[in-house]
Parts: C-alpha cells; sequence; structure tokens
DNA sequence: ATGACTGGAGTTTCCAGA
C-alpha cells in the first residue's frame, strides 16, 4: 500500500501534475491539500481507476483524498466536534477503508504569530487530538496525512537559530503538534530516518530556496502503531517540486506492507 | 542588470500563503 501526502497550491494549476504523480507513482491514496476550488469532478482520474472525495472553498483551502479503493464512510471537520467551525469542513476529510481510517489535513497557517488566527491555528491542533480520542483509540489503524504547518524539531528547518518563534516554528505549534503526536502516533519519516537532517517539503517560492534547500518539514505522515509495524519506506519526491510551475511543497511518500 | 514569488478574486491591486 502506497499513501502520498500533497499541498498542490491550487488544484487547477497543478492538475497535470497529479495525473502525473498518479500515473508515475500509482499511489492507492493520493491526500491533497489547498485545493483552492470548489468542485473537483469526482471522475475526473477515472481512466487512471482513480475515485475523487474532495471537500473545498471557493479560492483557499479545500482538501481531497483520491483513491483506487473502495470508500466507505466519508466525512469532513471533525466529525460531530466543533460544527461551527466554517474552515474544518474545508480542512479536514477522512475516510474509511476496510480496517484503515484515511485522513487529509490542512492545519491553518496561523500567520502571523501572537494574531486571533495563530490561536486558532494553535486550537485547530488541540481538537485533532479530541477528535482521535472520541473516535478511535491507538489499537486502531489510523493514518493522519497532510500539511501540518509545523516543524517539530530543529533539525526540520533550514536555520533553528533564525526561525525560532517564527511561524511554523514557534514553540506553542511544536507543543501543540506533540502533544497530538502523544496520543499514540508516529512521524513515519521519523520511524525510518530518526536522525536525518536537511529532509523538508516546503520551499519558499522566493530566494531560490529549493536551490539551496532552505526549507522546513511541515508536511508529515503520522500512523498508529499497527501501521507503523507495516511501514516499508519513505521518501520526499523532490523531482516533483523540481518541475516547471511547482508547487511550493513536494509530495512526501509512504510505503507499507500489505 | 550580478537579479524579480505564486495563486485567487476580480479589476489593477489586494490578500493569503509559510
Amino acid at each position: 500500500m502506497r499513501v502520498i501526502t500533497w499541498n498542490v497550491n491550487s488544484f487547477n494549476i497543478r492538475k497535470a501534475q497529479v495525473e502525473k504523480v498518479l500515473s508515475e507513482k500509482k499511489p492507492d491514496f493520493l491526500l491533497l491539500q489547498e485545493t483552492k476550488t470548489e468542485k473537483i469532478p469526482e471522475n475526473l482520474f477515472k481512466p487512471l481507476g482513480y475515485q475523487i472525495y474532495h471537500s473545498g472553498g471557493k479560492g483557499r483551502n479545500g482538501v481531497a483524498i483520491i483513491t483506487n479503493r473502495e470508500a466507505g464512510k466519508i466525512f469532513t471537520g471533525f466529525e460531530g466536534l466543533y460544527d461551527e467551525d466554517p474552515q474544518a469542513k474545508e480542512r479536514i476529510i477522512a475516510g474509511k477503508f476496510g480496517s484503515l481510517y484515511l485522513f487529509s489535513i490542512y492545519v491553518p497557517n496561523g500567520s502571523p504569530v501572537g494574531s486571533d488566527y495563530f490561536f486558532y491555528k494553535i486550537q485547530f491542533i488541540y481538537r485533532l487530538r479530541e477528535m482521535l480520542e472520541k473516535l478511535f483509540t491507538p489499537k486502531d489503524e489510523i493514518l493522519l496525512g497532510g500539511d501540518f504547518n509545523v516543524a517539530p524539531e530543529s533539525e526540520d528547518v533550514y536555520d533553528p537559530v533564525l526561525l525560532d518563534g517564527q511561524i511554523c516554528f514557534h514553540e506553542r505549534e511544536r507543543k501543540a503538534f506533540k502533544n497530538l503526536i502523544e496520543w499514540g502516533l508516529f512521524d513515519a519519516l521519523r520511524v525510518k530516518y530518526p536522525d536525518k537532517k536537511g529532509v523538508f517539503t516546503w520551499w519558499d517560492y522566493q530566494f531560490s530556496a529549493f536551490k539551496k534547500n532552505l526549507g522546513m518539514r511541515l508536511d508529515h505522515i503520522l500512523i498508529t502503531e499497527p501501521l507503523k509495524e507495516r511501514l516499508k519506506e519513505v521518501e520526499v519526491d523532490l523531482k516533483t517540486r523540481g518541475l516547471p510551475k511547482p508547487s511550493d511543497h513536494a509530495p512526501l511518500i509512504a510505503d507499507f506492507s500489505d
């Protein structure tokens, strides 16, 4: 089983690249964030054997699960919690696939640090844990993939001194992320590569940041113990980030034994 | 020239992204 998560920064602009990733990488699940559109035809990639489950808004946010498998229940937002949050449904989509529950998640950016929006981001991450506590136990097969907009540790940014306290590497965000993980999740990249430095999934469009590898690791695949046992390989798809007109995020790929 | 960010909305300029 192959799972890919990718913040595409506009589905419409990246449509051909999404198709390329599907046909070349052949994932069982492609989790998208920032589709930035209200509607994606669910049969768009039917010729490739894929179905699209999408929940999006006008011009921003938007999450999707593209899969070659049969979906059971699909839900959006925090599933019964915090239904008053207007953005949650454009930031969380989940599906049941046999015994596996799989999420595509787009955590708010939260900039500027200290603003209402920053605290909304922190709250959003704590609410993710609340949702997991309500619905599951860590013994269940759960995968959360997405753009969490948090670099968890010093190794996950190009300059931890320069970036300390800045958005996506602020202590409050990292604490909230750690709290989420401690429910019973494992950071797939770190399961395979505990100490590897310079592994990033996002690079600024400016300052030739990708060429200089001045990036951050903001996209994650978080899994419970049963999936950790089956994890075979994790890789950042740098080639796709290097294409003309790329997203500012690279796809993150995880392979599991069946 | 020693070097320019991208996408959406909507109307020529602003906002959000990270």
